[in-house]
DNA sequence: TCATAATATGATAGTACAAGGATATAATAG
DNA sequence: CTATTATATCCTTGTACTATCATATTATGA
């Protein structure tokens, strides 16, 4: 039996099984955002959304971007898209995966 | 924010986000077996796969009939097979399937 | 009844994770 | 250089998860 495919797919699906995590990817899968916006929209502190970047960024689901100042994230991994077009299907509003300006 | 929503389903995906518990679902998924099928194939003690499907149980991920002495299980949860589906893609028995790019 | 196979539950110990505060780094403006 | 804004890292505390052993339950056949 082939476990080390289990293994890594179980470990995406456990980074993404978490409210906060979950929260993050889908909201970037709509629009790719900075810290700041992420943390206004979840009022949690920004320590709290950083560790939760930082978690994602280092499993391979999203990727940060510095753009002076800021640091923009979206959303790399096609698993993880996936899975979570799946489970929250709610035909986004757009497929706006893309950076303007 | 709804966050309700996500807590839900993030509760979801950490529950297969472990490697026992997705491969069980996963096997499940092609036939429905009992724990001695499943012990065999994944070689652990009988403990822990009993509390795997006790935990998958209790999150109505899965369903047991008793038959006489066994007790066969099946995948019961709709976002549970849809996620598994999507991840394990392997030739889905029918045309199931959902998008690829 | 008793023995046995199948499954479940309880207890324990080690490990990992989560939140939030304090603090550090990075980029830029002045 | 200094101040400011944006983001990352470190640290501590509490909680949750995992594996396994030992034991209990359940159904059945002798």
């Amino acid at each position: 039996m082939d476990v080390s495919k289990y293994q890594q797919k179980a470990e995406l699906l456990k980074t993404l099984g978490h409210p906060v995590r979950l929260c993050i990817v889908h909201g970037l899968m709509h629009n790719a955002c900075n810290v700041s916006g992420i943390q206004e929209c979840l009022k949690l502190p920004q320590s709290t959304i950083s560790q939760h970047l930082g978690i994602l960024k280092a499993r391979g689901i999203i990727k940060g971007e510095r753009r002076g100042v800021e640091v923009k994230y979206s959303v790399v991994h096609d698993d993880a898209i996936k899975v979570v077009k799946v489970l929250l299907d709610d035909e986004a509003p757009f497929s706006t995966r893309v950076k303007e300006e």
